[in-house]
DNA sequence: AGATATGATAAGGGTAACCTTATTTTTTAT
DNA sequence: ATAAAAAATAAGGTTACCCTTATCATATCT
């Protein structure tokens, strides 16, 4: 927890991604945020470089960046104010679950601490958020994430969704439409060979998931 | 009504505040655009330049910026978007009178049409915002302003607070102390010469408002 | 009718983002 | 061990804002 200058929306959504990224404080490639940013890996580059003098994070060549405590906190605040909305925009305006993320990364920019807070307090302080990943508290802090990917089970596996990794609103509206969401419990019947996809068998019917998109769900 | 073409923040402010200062559609003087938004009146030329080649708005020399009917129509979005925000924070958040318009103003940007509805749903519909102001229409009309500013009235003369006219936080905050808030019944007890202050009996007290305060305040 | 304050424009710059097109460096995979 | 793929950097540009200083044009006031 430290110098909370403010920063632009440019630099929360670099540190939000790269928080994103890597959890765990493991090396986050450069090109992967600009891939998820939508902006050239040069780009990307040169606002790495700005953000290590900042002391937001550190780069360390061909290996990738880590975000320092200072870097992390901020990210953390801004998933805290984006997960935040999107516990208002679902539950309360009922909107549409899978296009929550996007609304509420706009929102996230423009809400101060005190916005903030006021919200968590008039949701009933959450601890996660629609696609059920834990919300940072407002120290910062980020709840150990419980579950592991569903790609780490065997075919004949049970257990409950427990959360969607952020991704984008296509992905997280064909897991909604095929029940793929926090709580429902499953079974795994197949998995394809060559890398091909995971079926499972869900309370509502079955569905089949590429490896990558498997990969965004954690299970329990 | 017509091609709202997704706006800047920029742009969307530089409409908003000419449709503030001149309600009307009497022609607003660039630099008082300028003042508000804390712009030099150079700047806020060059963009006056820009709008006017996007057909947001018209510009005669010397006279001054009037707003076509499309960039009218943005700027009433923006102020709807503003004017829920605030209905939000401060009926459902309890956030300080004083405060959400400036809050509500860094969400307005950030706010889609459906989301700008499911809140308008969620509220209510409400017609007015904290500060008394109407909340234009979906359709970007704005329904006619009813009351008169302070300053038009005699001394002995009654009535109520019906609104204040967006304005900064600062000058918020000293009207909300002094109980200066829509609904209010008050009289006007004095009028100093030489553009002195004028002085209201509310139920709470006596407040003095200087010239350019009152004119703020519209009244019944 | 002319002086003055106000409003507008011209000229020259700055910054934070972004871009493309080389070129270089390192990792990785055969 | 070396070739191919991936990551990083260099070089040169663009755009949308913003700035200051100086000059020009108009309206208003005496």
């Amino acid at each position: 927890m430290r110098t909370q200058t403010t920063s632009s929306e440019t630099v929360e959504m670099y540190l939000k991604t790269i928080a994103e990224l890597g959890p765990d404080q493991s090396p986050v490639i450069i090109a992967r945020v600009a891939e998820r940013l939508g902006v050239s890996p040069v780009s990307a580059n040169e606002m790495m470089k700005r953000l290590a003098e900042q002391g937001l994070l550190t780069h360390e060549r061909y290996k990738g960046v880590v975000l320092t405590e200072n870097g992390r906190y901020i990210a953390h605040n801004v998933i805290r104010r984006q997960r935040l909305w999107e516990c208002f925009l679902a539950d309360h305006l009922k909107l549409d679950w899978a296009g929550v993320y996007e609304m509420a990364c706009r929102l996230e920019h423009a809400t101060s601490n005190v916005l903030a807070e006021s919200l968590a307090n008039y949701l009933g302080h959450p601890t996660t958020c629609p696609h059920g990943n834990a919300i940072p508290r407002s120290d910062g802090s980020l709840p150990e994430m419980t579950g592991r990917p569903l790609t780490s089970l065997r075919v004949g596996e049970s257990g409950h969704i427990r959360s969607i990794q952020p991704t984008s609103a296509d992905i997280f509206a064909y897991l909604n439409r095929h029940n793929v969401t926090p709580n429902q419990p499953f079974t795994l019947v197949e998995i394809a060979p060559m890398q091909g996809p995971l079926t499972l068998q869900l309370e509502a019917g079955r569905v089949a998931l590429g490896r990558s998109m498997a990969e965004l769900v954690l299970v329990s």
